[in-house]
DNA sequence: TCCCCGATTAACT
DNA sequence: GTTAATCGGGGAG
C-alpha cells in the first residue's frame, strides 16, 4: 500500500482538495487497531482567503499551516471539537485542505467506541465527527503524514472529475461564495453541509449507506 | 483584562 | 426549523 507523497501535497490546495477524494486516511491508534476511511468531501483554504486560519499570517495556532506540506494541521473549534487538515503547497505558503467526511472502511468497532456509539453513517460524516472517530486531537497537530506512523494517507482509486461536485464551503461567513468545497456526487457519506443554488439539499435523504 | 465569535454537533420544537 | 454547549484566539481598551 503506497502513500500519497510530498509531490501530491506540495500543490495548491485547490488542486489537492479534489485530488484527495477516493484516497484513504489511515490512523494507527496507540497500542490499538488501524483505522481506515475513504475521503469523500474536502475544502480548500488559501492564505489570501479571509476564511482561512492562515489569513493574517503565522501565529502559534496556525504555525503548522506555514510549515512543510504533508503534515496534519489540527485545530480546536467551538470549545469542544477538533478538525483535521492536510497542509499543502510550498513550504511556508500557508495553505491546507480540510478533511470533512469519509466512508469508514476498517476499525469500525474502535471508531464507534470513540464516537460514543454513533451509527455507521455518522462515524465520519462531518469534520469534527471524523476527527473524534479517528482519536485525533491537539496532540496530533503537526503529525507527519508522509513518513509518520500515527496517521497517513494511502493511495487508492481517485474519484473521476465528472463525479466531483463543487460547492461553497460549509459554516463560514467570510468568502462564503467561493466554490472551494469538493464532494463526491451523491455520496451518502458526505456531510449535510452545503445546498444547491436552488436551496435543494445536496444529498437525497432517502439514500441509505450501502 | 474584556469581549466577541468561530472551517461544529446534538438535541430540541 | 432553532439553539445550547464550551473554550481559546486575537483585537480592543
Amino acid at each position: 500500500m503506497s502513500r500519497l507523497g510530498r509531490r501530491f501535497c506540495a500543490r495548491p490546495s485547490l488542486e489537492v482538495a479534489p485530488a484527495l477524494l477516493g484516497h484513504v486516511l489511515a490512523r494507527r491508534l496507540p497500542a490499538g487497531p488501524t483505522l481506515r476511511a475513504r475521503i469523500v468531501e474536502t475544502e480548500a483554504y488559501e492564505p489570501e482567503d479571509p476564511a482561512s486560519h492562515a489569513f493574517g499570517g503565522p501565529t502559534s495556532r496556525n504555525a503548522v499551516m506555514f510549515g512543510p506540506s504533508g503534515r496534519l494541521y489540527v485545530y480546536f473549534i467551538y470549545g469542544m471539537h477538533f478538525c483535521m487538515n492536510v497542509v499543502t503547497g510550498a513550504d511556508g505558503h500557508g495553505s491546507a485542505v480540510l478533511l470533512r467526511a469519509a466512508e469508514p472502511l476498517e476499525g469500525i468497532e474502535a471508531m464507534t467506541r470513540l464516537r460514543g456509539g454513533a451509527g455507521l453513517r455518522d462515524l465520519c460524516r462531518g469534520p469534527a465527527r471524523w476527527a473524534q472517530a479517528f482519536g485525533v486531537d491537539r496532540a496530533l497537530d503537526g503529525a507527519d503524514l508522509l513518513g509518520g506512523e500515527e496517521i497517513w494517507l494511502e493511495r487508492c482509486r481517485a474519484v473521476a472529475l465528472d463525479e466531483i461536485e463543487r460547492t461553497p464551503r460549509v459554516g463560514i461567513r467570510k468568502a462564503a461564495e467561493l466554490p472551494w468545497r469538493f464532494v463526491q456526487r451523491d455520496s451518502p457519506w458526505a456531510s449535510r453541509g452545503g445546498r444547491t443554488p436552488t436551496g435543494r439539499p445536496t444529498r437525497s435523504r432517502a439514500t441509505s449507506p450501502r
